[in-house]
DNA sequence: ACCGAAGTTGTATCAC
DNA sequence: GTGATACAACTTCGGT
């Protein structure tokens, strides 16, 4: 049986829980560095304020030049719908 | 003047403004980093389901993982505690 | 007891009582204006289709349309977070 | 040419452009009215929340309220569906 | 320590 | 039915 969503835990072939067991282990190595890099973040800001600048206002501007980077990503997917629907003419 | 929230940006000398943009710039870097990792995390679980695997209990599982490693450290760090505080470690 | 929280059901004075029912159907109500208001769009979206417009496209155009608003409360907040810390001065 | 999707933007006819501003424009309009609703739910949420309501436990019941509408519904549509069929409508 | 806001994650809807 | 998108719920974070 091909389709692991099907089977039960105590009928899963050893090879299905190792895939599955591999599968969650990287997830959660993945999550860990995801970990350290907020932790990360959270020291720059840490660090950012200790210098006397206000947190509120950098988390502000990061997330207006994120919109922007956003935009410019929206901006490009559209061309690119654009530029596909002309081709079909 | 040290303190650089107070300071009007026009004000703020060629130096803060450096320390800022620089601030900023390791911010976003890290945050690209993060989103980087967020898309490997949603690909291993897309993959995960297209080998069948029931993607909703996979996330309860490393949920309850998670939860469980807290748990374990949370532990530990009591009992740190308790051997510090009794002077035996 | 004002602390409605801390009450069991059946301990509930008539008058929580009543104002949770009302709470809840004041929610309710909302909620209808608001899928009234779903339904509204998609036929919208469905009669733009019938037009001949393609409405990827069409969807694509509006939230690039609404990152430009976020854009603009953005930026105005971070204004007001400078003149607010002009003001400080 | 009556398929709007397959025109040049630069080629559309005035008309065309016009409903197609003018779709958009309605959408973004009732979207408008809906993030009003959105907000107005929001507040009554905090008001419960306020008046010492657990509003986890509000939403449940809000979401197992409207389940029950929908089984309701779809029981009234298979009567319905029933009755016609049996020709006694 | 809590509160409100922001960001993240999980679910449901929708178009294809 | 599947993939993308949007919505809702939950967690986190800075401020009070």
């Amino acid at each position: 049986m091909t389709d692991a969503s099907f089977e039960n835990p105590d009928a899963m072939t050893t090879a299905a829980q190792g895939r599955l067991r591999s599968t969650i282990e990287r997830i959660e190595r993945l999550d860990e560095g995801k970990q350290a890099i907020m932790t990360d973040i959270k020291e720059v800001y840490a660090e950012a304020k200790g210098d006397g600048y206000d947190v509120k206002t950098i988390r502000k501007v990061v997330a207006l030049r994120k919109i922007d980077r956003a935009k410019r990503q929206e901006a490009e997917a559209i061309l690119d719908l654009y530029l596909t629907t002309l081709g079909e003419v």
